[in-house]
This record gives structure tokens, sequence and C-alpha cells, in this order.
DNA sequence: TACACGTGGAT
DNA sequence: TATCCAAGTGT
């Protein structure tokens, strides 16, 4: 028997059911793929499903607003996939006449579709013989073959999607291309296959050779940088600010609380001159501080605890805007795949009745917020301070 | 080409 | 706790 049979035999046993396995609708098929672009199937499925019922068709997709996109899209992560599947849709729509691409190589064209998912795509909705490789097929023949060149390197990836190529089964290419995922999805997982239960033992080099666990071969990844945010959790007049992140940075297209940056993790007691920084460093005009009020505090810290750190208050200075800084979060650790970021959340409640916002602040409710996409770490901060408020 | 881009779960 | 990983793409 070929490979192929086999590993399609096996995928007709066990095979899960999944919502985009009962459709040949290339729109819902492009839906789940790029949803499950680097994503597990238990975090992606609750995306899916709204996905299709938010916007059942391309149309509802296009029509919608890039920012209702990266909001269902929220918590989902790589947000570069919202914005690039809104992006796709308005293409077809616009450019296209509506036409869902419908060739490997016309698929290439839209944003957000590489050479996995225009693979994917074409062969489960159109039958087009081409190979998909993924994470789990190249793991599956990079030990079917004992092929130890490092799976994410140009040699690499020539040596695995030409070895699909071969095994590809050109009658059933979609349903060959799901089987082969599945397969290593569920039996030759990363860690700790069970070898001696696979259909293919027989016809495995690494098995033969005792080499499974050390395959595939990968290269090692780029170090995790430090970054260090503080957050400031405005109140004015029953309002807060919020920010859009615009820069090529994580979170492009979300928002989040006026943030300033640091090279390291401030001290607690340094909280207030970087609080001082940011708001009291915009221009004096807005605030319309008066002569009279001089020896004012200019900042001034409330805590019902005796041993947090108190802080001076210093006489005001003309111009500036008054503010209090009601509380300073802990250290919050925030993991991502090449950043590690330790936040503070600081309530700063500005008092200054003058006050306008900067350009690039929006004025909301603080109830509101939670209508914008946010990055999982604010998300997570209002869960926690709607439990516990204060 | 190497690297950046999120999140949550498994080991 | 640290590390890796999961249906990759864009620059």
């Amino acid at each position: 028997m070929k490979i192929s049979e086999i590993i399609t035999g096996w995928y007709k046993k066990n095979r899960r059911s999944l919502p985009w396995r009962a459709t040949r609708d290339p729109y819902r098929i492009w839906l789940s793929e790029v949803i499950l672009q680097q994503t597990r199937i238990s975090q992606g499925t609750a995306y899916y499903q709204a996905f299709v019922g938010r916007f059942p068709d391309i149309n509802a997709l296009a029509g919608a607003s890039e920012q209702e996109v990266i909001k269902l899209w929220q918590g989902l992560g790589y947000y570069s996939r919202a914005r690039n599947l809104h992006a796709a849709a308005r293409q077809v729509v616009g450019d296209l006449d509506g036409m869902f691409p419908a060739s490997r190589d016309e698929l290439l064209n839209l944003k957000g579709i590489g050479p996995y998912t225009a693979a994917a795509i074409a062969s489960i909705a159109y039958n087009e013989p081409v190979a998909a490789v993924d994470g789990n097929v190249a793991r599956v023949i990079s030990r079917l073959f004992a092929i130890d060149t490092p799976v994410n390197t140009p040699k690499g990836e020539k040596e695995i999607s030409g070895m699909a190529e071969t095994l590809l089964d050109r009658d059933d290419p979609g349903e060959h291309n799901q089987a082969m995922m599945e397969f290593g999805a569920l039996q030759c997982v990363p860690v700790n296959p069970d070898c001696h239960g696979c259909p293919l033992n027989s016809l495995c080099r690494a098995f033969a050779e005792d080499r499974v666990a050390e395959l595939p071969v990968k290269l090692k990844k780029a170090k995790i940088k430090k970054r260090y945010f503080t957050y400031m959790v405005i109140s004015h007049q029953k309002h807060t600010y919020i920010e859009r992140r615009t820069s090529d940075d994580i979170w492009k297209e979300l928002y989040q609380f006026p943030l300033t940056e640091h090279d390291t993790l401030p001290k607690e007691e340094e909280i207030p001159g970087i609080v001082e920084a940011r708001i009291g460093a915009l221009p004096e005009m807005l605030f319309g501080g008066t002569p009279h009020e001089l020896g004012k505090p200019r900042f001034s810290i409330y805590t019902h605890e005796q041993d947090r750190p108190q802080y001076s208050n210093e006489p005001h200075d003309q111009g500036k805007p008054r503010f209090s800084i009601h509380h300073i979060s802990e250290p919050v650790k925030h993991q991502l795949t090449h950043q590690l970021i330790t936040a503070r959340f600081v309530h700063v409640e500005i008092t200054e009745k003058g006050f306008r916002a900067p350009v690039g602040w929006e004025r909301v409710p603080p109830e509101k917020v939670g209508e914008y996409p946010l990055p999982r770490l604010i998300d997570r901060y209002l869960e926690m301070e709607d439990g516990a408020p204060g």
C-alpha cells in the first residue's frame, strides 16, 4: 500500500468532526485556515463559529469595519491575520467583482494567504492537486524519511515540500492534505508519539533508526526581549482615555490606556514622575493653571495602608495640570513569542477642570472601553477590575 | 533571510 | 518555572 492510502485509511477512522469540514464553501474554508494559522483547534473553533455567525459570506466581511473585525478577533493573537482577512475580503468584493479566487496561484495574491493556505484552500475547495505543507505535515515527512535538514530553513522547506508533492494523492488532494495534517496532529505528535500503534511504523525511517524524538530539526529562535510598560488609567470627569496603536509593533490597530515604555522596570516611587512626564508635560495652555493656585499639590498619593510608600506633595507648578494617583498596581507579566512584557496600571485622577486630551487620545466612558479591540493584557486587567473594583 | 507577530496549553 | 509548540505570513 502507498503511504497516502495508509494515512487516508487512518484518517477515515480517526478524523475529528470539525465545523469547517462540513462545507466546501471556499470562503468558509479560507476563514478556517486563516484562523488556524499557528493556532490550536481548541482555541480557534469558537472564533470560527463567531465569524461565520457574524460574517456568513464574504460580502458581510467586506462590508464590516476593520475595527469590528479586529474586535471579533480579540484574544486570538497575530492580529495582522484579522487586518489581512478584512483587506482580502475587500480585494475580492471590490477588485474581483466578488469572485473568490479559484486557483492556488490566484489565491496567493490575497493578503494573508501564503503557500500553505493557498494550497489548502485550492485542494479542499477546488480539488486542485497541490500539497499543503503545515507544521504537522513537515513533522510527518521529516520522520518518515529521516530528513534532518532544519525544517524552518528554505533548504529544509524545499526538501519537505518536494516529498509532499511526491506523496500527494492527485485524485483526492483535499482529502489527502487533511489526512496528512490530522495524522500529524493526532498520531505523529511532536512529543512521545505512539509509534508502536502507528500504521506507518514499518515504513518510517526515523522509527527504524530510533530518531523519532530528534525529528524534525528546528533552528532555535531569537532571544526573548523584555519590555516594561506603565499604563495610565485616567479618570477625568467620569471619562477615561484610550489611544490606538498605529506603529509597526505588537498589537497594531488595537487600543490601550495611554502608555509610557521604559528600558527597565521602574520602582514604585518613580511612578509619579513618570505620570508627571506624560500628563504634566502636555502643553500648558490646555490646562489653564492659574497663579492663585500656586502652592497647591501638583500631585498626591492617596492610600489607606500605613506601610505603603508616601510621596511628598511638591509645590504646584504654574500651568501644569493637577492629578492624583490613587493606585499603582503590582507589575503584571505578559508573555509573547519574542517578548516578555511587564506592565503596571496606574490609576490617575485628573483634577484640572480645563484638561483637554491631546491628539490621538479618545475620551470614552469607562464602561465603553470594552467595546474597543484590546490586547489580552488589558482585557484581562479589565476583567480583574470588574471583579474587584477600586 | 532572519525575524517579528499573540495566545494558551502541554510537558 | 522555562520552554516549546499550534492548520504561517509579511517584511
